[in-house]
DNA sequence: CTAAAGCTTCAACAATAGTTTAAGGTCAAG
DNA sequence: CTTGACCTTAAACTATTGTTGAAGCTTTAG
């Protein structure tokens, strides 16, 4: 398979799957005479198998560590799971990291709203820096 | 002040500070005989409002447009409550996505653990491209 | 035969938010 | 007078994930 072919099938580009060669993320292709990249079937697995990882919040680093570079190889269930624990332990602390943030903007939204019935004036300064001395922080 | 007291003062650092006056957002520095910046007290609050706006999840280039360029303008009440509330529906779309996520994780955990159960093999990608086809997706 | 499409490589560019380095000027203390 | 700390600028580098372009070779269709 050519590399435009397999650039289709998998649903990524040409200059990103020899971006994901050149960086190790898939096997480096075999060459035919003329020197174009020639593919097994199975690369496209791999492909979809990387940007499926992609998707569950790995970056590039970490899929190329979890994932055996020889394409044969077994998965190791142990470390894969081990890896989405991580992963999952990431999420969640991303996820109370956004509430706290929420938690902050609508302060920050009700202290305007109250400042606007006030009619009260100030720089940005002097609003931001009240909102940093609350007692949410 | 000169910009390495203003660095500590501000908690930020000499380089950040110059790059924020070549970026706008803080107005440049007068400067003293020797060319020296030579800073204000209230610069010391712009850049502790920067950084508070940054840890609110702002980008540099929102921050320049929010915050008015002069120090001392007052500050819109209605925009920035819009801005606010444009960024709090980011911080949900965000929160919602992570929670998408993380069901995904723990569908794909929950796929080892029966296939530990089960002993069987298989491929990353066979592990992986099955996980694509499930329901869940 | 020729033109278009597809392949090759290498290098540069994109955005974000700065840091680091080089080469040099200035200031205060001893 | 020299040493060290602090200041100046501009340019290059960091990390991430690719895209775009230039220059050139190959293949396919008409």
């Amino acid at each position: 398979m050519k590399i435009g072919q397999l650039a289709e099938r998998s649903g990524t580009s040409t200059s990103r799957i020899r971006f994901y060669e050149k960086h190790g993320l898939i096997p480096p292709a075999a060459r035919r005479n003329n020197g174009y990249r020639d593919y097994p079937e199975e690369t496209e697995q791999r492909l979809k198998t990387i940007v499926l990882c992609q998707s569950l919040g790995f970056s590039l680093a970490e899929i190329r560590r979890i994932l055996p570079s020889d394409p044969k190889a077994m998965m190791d269930c142990e470390e894969a799971t081990a890896e989405l624990q991580v992963k999952l332990a990431d999420v969640r602390m991303h996820i109370k990291e956004l509430h706290a943030l929420e938690s902050r903007i609508l302060d920050m939204l009700r202290y305007f709203e109250s400042n606007k019935r006030d009619g009260q004036h100030g720089t940005p300064d002097m609003f931001l820096q009240q909102q940093v001395q609350a007692p949410y922080r």
